[in-house]
DNA sequence: GTTTGGTGCTAAATGCATTTAGCACCGACT
DNA sequence: AGTCGGTGCTAAATGCATTTAGCACCAAAC
């Protein structure tokens, strides 16, 4: 059975016949629809056009006040990569929501982690005639933005130009004294770290967010008095590299009263490595770690983690897109703990 | 540092400062720009006003285009749950791939599930003028859609209305067949089932998806001669619930060889169920799955699982949204067997 | 009586690209 | 000489909402 769904256009209906109906000229319809102030319109004549708008069901053509006004409503947003992890979803998700606020919608595009794509992504976006653009990245890394010598608002999220640009970033160095404070409360003295990041720590200025969680853990759990027994370097933060490093680690003679984990996805990899050792994570080993994706809360036991906000990064990046003055600054989002099961209450 | 980096429009180059820039009309411009067959105007014109234009840089004003055309070059993506999982992030991912080909700009919106929320998501992008909607579910129940009746072309993705409708669906069943063939190639004769669906074994028609992957499987486990041990039902399918179902099932007497898991958090469940009996998931226990989410390859070993091709179909929708005629079918897009090793080599 | 000030409304211009209808000119043919 | 058919181009209309400038009318004020 072939139906046909394909639909044929019926004509909409326009400020000219809502004019037309009323027998007022198109000046005056658009007045009333829109409250102009001092318009100056009988109360009569504005309450039996707004009676006859509504009867025809007259919208407005966004097309032709996008034309009068250079304005669209609408957001641009250009994600690196909306494929990976629960993340980039997070952002569209607090963007979504605030431009809904806002009465805008949000315009997509995906750079698959390419320049020639962000680049035309970001052509395409300013051509549209976006108010206002949205970049988000996956990493931090510090980068030079191609093509974006045009006139369009940017705000970037989770990541830096060389030149001065509005950006959000997470509270990574803030989340280093949450956990540090939180080991601290579970009594635990001694720790280690597994996953430092082997790009990261040759160039810092590349990688500010994982730069600054480590420099915030180092500088806080000195201050909390707690020692660090030893630390692994990853080229990568997977679970089969946490598996490898935590390995490592307790085939070592130091062994620590807790395991502070690069990401979610490393303390996986450790929560395998421990069990493989008859040990049990949370219990045997507390196990506390950085990111909330999916799997933090899959683990068994669940995993107490310092979430990466990202959703409130997307409205944050919306709010001051729309809110007015863009001035360079970084801002900087606080990273909230997750309390689960993988590290013994406070006492 | 308060440097102000929203920035003043320049005004942009128009149709008519290329023309008046070349000294022809702006007819002239338009014809040579677009190409127009039948133009008859003279190649040096023509070469001279592609100079002057490049020069300008000029490109045409969309609002202007649209408001002559109807057309707007954007599709409307309205997705139940973009927080949720990789699936919708898998289906952006293939719909702003496919978009991008055709030339055509996405516009997202989410409805978090509620129905108000899809009704307005939907008016919203008709009001947009989109020139073709594509409602993503997340998970396949049959609904019906509110304030459809407009006249914007609409494909939709793992989900079907009660009206005709083009859809577009995982092909569920055949992937139980592909299922039982792997088990029989591995030469198991026994299996259980962990995570069958209660709401959707109460209401079959309202979750076809489902019903579908089971009713596949059965018949393709018999059409295999491979016997089912015992079937779980299960209210959610996390990996809490394949661990009660898992350690439940051990704790019978009618041991399986093999298992396959609802899907793979359900199969997560079931390692750590193997695990605290000692079993060796992939070893002692094959274990089979389906939906090949991001914890399928961070599980040790990793799960072998069948996957929902979101991806293509995402770009499917935009295929058949953009190309042509929309008869009111359903789809069925294949769904690949991802080979890790939760299961034994084939013999 | 006529200037002033409202009041209630409208014609026309604007933003920009596209398209229809058609003008002006030239060479060729009758 | 007059007509026909090209060729090369243009003026004006179109799509739609908004805004500026201003018309027509009436009452009050001088």
């Amino acid at each position: 059975m072939k139906v046909d769904v394909s639909t044929p256009k019926t004509r909409r209906v326009t400020l000219a016949d809502v004019a037309a109906a009323s027998g007022v000229s198109k000046t005056a319809v658009s007045l009333i629809l829109n409250n102009r102030p001092d318009s100056r319109i009988s109360e009569q004549t504005a309450a039996r056009v707004r009676q006859t708008a509504n009867d025809l069901g007259y919208r407005p053509n966004l097309a032709a006040q996008s034309l009068r006004f250079g304005k669209t409503r609408t957001l641009g947003f250009i994600s690196e990569q909306v494929t990976v992890t629960r993340f980039a979803s997070g952002m569209i998700t607090g963007i979504l929501r605030a431009a809904k606020q806002h009465d805008h919608t949000v315009l997509m595009a995906e750079t698959f982690g390419e320049e020639p794509e962000l680049r035309q992504a970001i052509a395409q976006m300013s051509h549209r005639e976006v108010d206002g653009l949205i970049l988000g990245f996956m990493d931090s890394r510090l980068r030079e933005l191609p093509g974006l010598e045009s006139e369009v608002p940017v705000v970037l999220v989770n990541g830096h130009d060389t030149q001065p640009r509005t950006c959000i970033m997470p509270d990574e160095f803030a989340a280093g004294s949450t956990v540090a404070h939180r080991l601290q409360q579970a009594a635990i003295t001694r720790v280690a770290l597994i996953g430092t990041h082997r790009r990261a720590t040759l160039h810092p200025e590349s990688y500010p967010s994982i730069t600054r969680r480590f420099a915030g853990l180092t500088q806080a759990l000195a201050a909390e008095g707690i020692g660090i027994t030893g630390q692994w370097e990853l080229e990568d933060w997977n679970p089969s590299d946490g598996f490898t490093a935590t390995r490592a680690m307790l085939a070592g003679n130091q062994p620590p009263q807790a395991l502070i984990c690069a990401n979610d996805r490393v303390a996986m990899g450790a929560y395998q490595a421990l069990a493989e050792h008859g040990l049990r994570p949370g219990i045997d080993m507390p196990v506390i770690s950085f990111d909330d994706e999916d799997i933090a809360a899959y683990l068994r036991p669940a995993l107490t983690t310092v979430r990466l906000p990202y959703e409130q990064m997307g409205e944050k990046a919306v709010e001051l897109l729309l809110g007015g003055q863009l001035t360079a600054d970084e801002h900087l989002v606080p990273m909230p703990l997750i309390e689960r099961d993988s590290l013994p209450a406070r006492r």
